[in-house]
DNA sequence: ACCGAAGCGGAAGGAAGTCGTCCACTAGGT
DNA sequence: ACCTAGTGGACGACTTCCTTCCGCTTCGGT
């Protein structure tokens, strides 16, 4: 049982590595390892968006199509496959920006074309900001968090080109934006898949209608930018359930 | 896995149904025995919100200021707390829709203040649609079940007056906002609670904007209407997915 | 104030499920 | 054709959670 539908994959990740910043693990590595490793990737970004980071490993493996020996000789624990989804999905998004960045004009259409594109790639955005674990594990990241934050730039100058435009409504920032997508972006669930998906796409819809500029209605509270994202709180761990329940 | 081993379904929960939920409990029950009884009702319903319907027992009990074993003594399973939250919460919001439905003309503010609202029960709405393991809990407690259908027939009253009346966009269904809104309500992180409340009401905020009518912006697919939300499927197990990934 | 009984908390036994290693085996590369 | 990087999945240790049980506490009537 090896073959396997994970072949949108393999043109641009040549090329990102090329970019040059890790190239350690995949130079080395047998042509055969390699094609796992990458369907390994694939498959948990597909699992982790569905069902969180935290699913057993014999699932992801089962999925990739390998055994769970292989993953673990890939991916040393379950923090090193995060951190790995988590970049891969992190470059993806901002290779799309930039792309769009060069490719439009208007701000305002940027940020649409982005946001609607996000839906497709359904993705990290949300393993960043929806879940605790993969937030706890990959703050301690560097790495991830400089693609994050480059990002978040990049929403940032879209978010206020397209209020400069007047298309976009000016009582919102970066960070209404970014938490309204992640949030929408989860699985939803519904008669069928099929339904699903299309729901997704009529929200993200739904709600670039609510964002576009326009007279007579306004926000409760204050514009959340991209600064409000960051729990700088403490980068350990610390019990990431137990103690914040007596807030009440 | 656990509640199954012994029966299906308690013997002694369906006797306190067939003897009339409102009136066996709390006439037997002693005075701080009662009051124990409803904080492990809030606390469950607040925690179930925030961390899915499948944390551990004894973090309710916690929460609620109680030992483990008073909860298993008022409940005598998962199953029996999840349905008593759900009645709980469907109740609640049954009531206020009809109390919104009584006072105001416009079917569009109806709604409108229905959504709004809802937010501030953070709630029930995505227990039922969100929660697959929730779901299948709940689908097969006919009671539960009425009172959901009903929520969703005032929900359809509201959505085909606000279209009549010119306000709602005509090609959303009940089961786009509804979608909507569960998806929505799901907890938000953010660098505080207070950025995650505040959040959240903006995000209604900006949803219902974009639900509004306005020519000029349309939806890809079809309206997603209520019926479109049941799983009709199966009532043991959704084995689509394999084993039921603990999501939440 | 007193007493019987309902109610309470939480320690402990037991079940379920996951992790990550290890080793006999397969198949690329030269 | 050989050598070794690579593979899969069974397995023992471990963690986590469920649920029961029992000695102590509190209620409520007298």
């Amino acid at each position: 049982m090896r073959g396997r539908s994970a072949m949108r994959e393999s043109a641009g990740a040549i090329q990102r590595k090329a970019n040059g910043m890790t190239a350690d693990p995949e130079t080395t590595l047998r042509a055969d390892a390699r094609r796992n490793r990458d369907q390994i990737l694939a498959a948990a970004k597909h699992i982790f968006a569905v069902s969180g980071p935290e699913v057993p490993m014999e699932e992801i493996a089962r999925a990739a199509g390998v055994g769970v020996g292989t993953l673990y000789r890939r991916f040393p624990d379950r923090d090193a496959l995060v951190r790995a989804v988590a970049m891969d999905n992190f470059e993806r998004v901002l290779i799309d920006a930039r792309v769009i960045a060069a490719e439009e004009t208007s701000s305002w259409r940027a940020l649409e074309r982005l946001l609607r594109q996000s839906v497709e790639l359904q993705l990290s955005v949300q393993l960043a900001m929806v879940s605790h674990r993969a937030l706890v594990i990959l703050k301690n990241d560097p790495e991830v968090r400089r693609l994050r934050d480059e990002i978040l730039a990049v929403l940032d100058r879209f978010v206020d080109g397209a209020k400069a435009e007047g298309k976009l409504r000016d009582d919102v920032g970066a960070g209404d934006i970014a938490i309204l997508f992640a949030t929408l972006l989860r699985q939803m669930r519904a008669k069928s898949p099929e339904v699903a998906a299309m729901a997704a796409r009529r929200c993200v819809g739904i709600m670039i209608d609510g964002l576009s500029a326009r007279p007579g209605s306004s926000l409760p509270g204050r514009p959340i930018t991209s600064g409000d994202l960051d729990p700088d709180a403490d980068p350990d761990l610390g019990s990431d359930l137990g103690p914040d329940l007596g807030s009440d």
